[in-house]
DNA sequence: GTTTGGCACTCTATCGTATAGAGTGCTAAG
DNA sequence: CTTAGCACTCTATACGATAGAGTGCCAAAC
């Protein structure tokens, strides 16, 4: 059931949210009761915050302190922003200055990315770079190295290389080398590489005879190369301004804390699955403490927005920070950086 | 002139540090005494340790604590150890279970190091990755994206790949593409990038007339992919574990370090400034405190020892942590895991 | 001359106490 | 329903006292 609140107890909680993520305190009723713009008393609004409190959307963190908002508080509140909020316009201006027009490499776009989110917001940026499975084929070349020793060189639609260095029984010439791989383009072209390794998977377990053995053996090469490591390769985070976090002074008072953080930033593990929960929820996602379900960041925000290319979300962009973050803000930022960089991928110009 | 102890000062100053490292707290007379096999009493030990303080190598936090070594004292106690030491032969046990045998993908070796480095050590583990300069060429292929758009592909003798996209003026078959790799890797194989790219510049400046159109246009296209690269690339530094730097209570204590540290931390340029002191200074290095002269890290401490492949050095791996590590150990752990990447790179079995 | 015991001194860390301040909940009156 | 008033609670801060660690120095002992 979506909780419903009046609309002085909304005012009071959306006062102490907004005045909580400004000062960093807990804050009294007199503060609210200035604030607020109703023209009550802080004795009437201990009251309505007596009612917040006994529905969980703020707490005291002891008796005679103010109150701090909840996750579940920070929830209503997110969930309160209607639509996804616009950005200020001069926030605007300054990305629109910061943000690259064009795609050299794409590898430190996405770096630049993450690093561009981390300044504008002062907490980390997340960049999550394309998952081998949705990317789309483009184009496949093999070079042999050295007798029974091949690279195999990948390019996807959005201009990434992948690269295996695979060996093999026999010695393939650099000829056969490259009718396998003229032929695998012809095959593949605009697929996933998903649907690529159905497509070998397949072929490879047709009888055989039908096939030209040098086909068969240009789709035993693919497998090796990428069919593979697509099940293992874990994806790829970019973290760019980690220290931010620091700043956050409710998380400077716990070193435990600090350190379960940074212990968690590191593990790329966690953060795939934290890239997991974005990608299923499809569209801007909030996640408020312990929503996030990652071990270690249940202290931490994060807002994220996927991006794509064509059909399918490709990857996606965030910002982590404390649970008090200026959730609008953060929210517009990540929004438009995502579509930005969904256009830059798709070569449209912006 | 090399300072000169008696006998009985380097035995105290050897007691304090290694207490000290041993303890985290500041060295008094009495424990000295108790510790040091010197068979006197606090009142003497006393009467060294103010020389010793006198000569920079202690310090006392304030007037009423015991001795702590001074970057000097740790720099002297470093400077003793002779020759660099051996691992211990639990640690060579488990370190060689936990090193990979062969060579899968390089860029998962060097991360893999680092990681090994920094789990081994408890701080964190560095490894700069070998510099575009320094990489000696092996092949390089061109293969056509689209018209006018050209992906080059450079493999380096330690099997690293480097891929670029390059734009042209004009639109080049394939065959003709294959051509110019072929004339490429007759002309640079064996050479480093450093003098291919001489190579490249002294027979583009020569009579044009001399050379084939073509094989101008290699090294023109050569060029545009590697050659210009090499001058901005920054180099790659893999740091692994640095939340371990948040164990070392002495940082704690500050939160302004800790944030300094973990943003030197993110900052590419400046740790790019640290390799190259790793590599200026061949053989084991070991930089303490202000020593490594890099902005933020003055706190800590590296030991650092490049690795090689044939002749020059390549990069270097590293372990950094506070000032009060056990010297000893990690430049043992640092100068084995070196040399075993460098026999890992040349290919040879271990 | 070197070593040592003794002693006064200094500085830190810790504890308990007192106090000011912020904020609450409750009650009774408006 | 709102509000003023008040008693109460809890925190943060300052202060003083105290215990403990360690020093430096001096004079006696070796």
């Amino acid at each position: 059931m979506p909780l419903a609140l009046t609309e002085r107890q909304r005012t009071v909680l959306f006062t102490i949210i907004q005045d909580y993520i400004l000062i960093g305190e807990p804050i009294g009723s007199r503060t609210v009761a200035r604030k607020s713009g109703l023209n009550l008393s802080p004795a009437t609004i201990r009251n309505v915050m007596a009612d917040l409190e006994e529905m969980g959307l703020v707490a005291q963190p002891h008796a005679s302190a103010g109150r701090t908002p909840t996750d579940f508080g920070y929830r209503y509140y997110v969930d309160s922003l209607t639509s996804i909020p616009r950005l200020q316009s001069n926030d605007l201006e300054a990305l629109t200055l910061s943000l690259p027009s064009k795609v050299e490499r794409i590898e430190s776009l996405l770096e630049q990315t993450s690093l561009l989110l981390s300044q504008f917001s002062q907490h980390a940026g997340l960049v999550f770079a394309p998952r081998l499975p949705t990317i789309v084929f483009k184009q496949i070349n093999f070079a042999r190295l050295e007798p029974k020793k091949v690279l195999a060189v990948l390019v996807s639609e959005a201009g990434m290389t992948h690269t295996k260095v695979v060996k093999l029984d026999e010695d393939l010439l650099q000829d056969k080398l490259t009718e396998m791989g003229n032929f695998l383009n012809s095959q593949f072209e605009g697929l996933s590489l998903r649907e690529v390794r159905a497509k070998v998977l397949e072929k490879m377990a047709e009888e055989k005879a039908e096939y030209d053995a040098l086909l068969q053996k240009a789709m035993a090469l693919y497998e090796q190369s990428f069919g593979r490591e697509m099940d293992e390769s874990p994806g790829e985070v970019i973290v760019e301004g980690a220290s931010n976090i620091l700043n956050s002074p409710e998380i400077q008072r716990d070193i435990e804390k600090m350190r379960a953080i940074f212990q968690a930033f590191e593990d790329k593990g966690r953060l795939v699955r934290l890239l997991d929960r974005c990608l299923t929820s499809d569209g801007l996602s909030v996640f408020i403490g312990e929503e996030n379900e990652i071990e270690g960041l249940d202290d931490l925000s994060v807002v994220s927005q996927s991006y794509r290319m064509g059909e399918g979300p490709l990857g996606a962009v965030g910002i982590m920070g404390p649970k008090r973050m200026e959730y609008a803000r953060v929210m517009a930022l990540v929004d438009y950086v995502a579509k930005r960089l969904s256009h830059l991928l798709a070569g449209e110009p912006v």
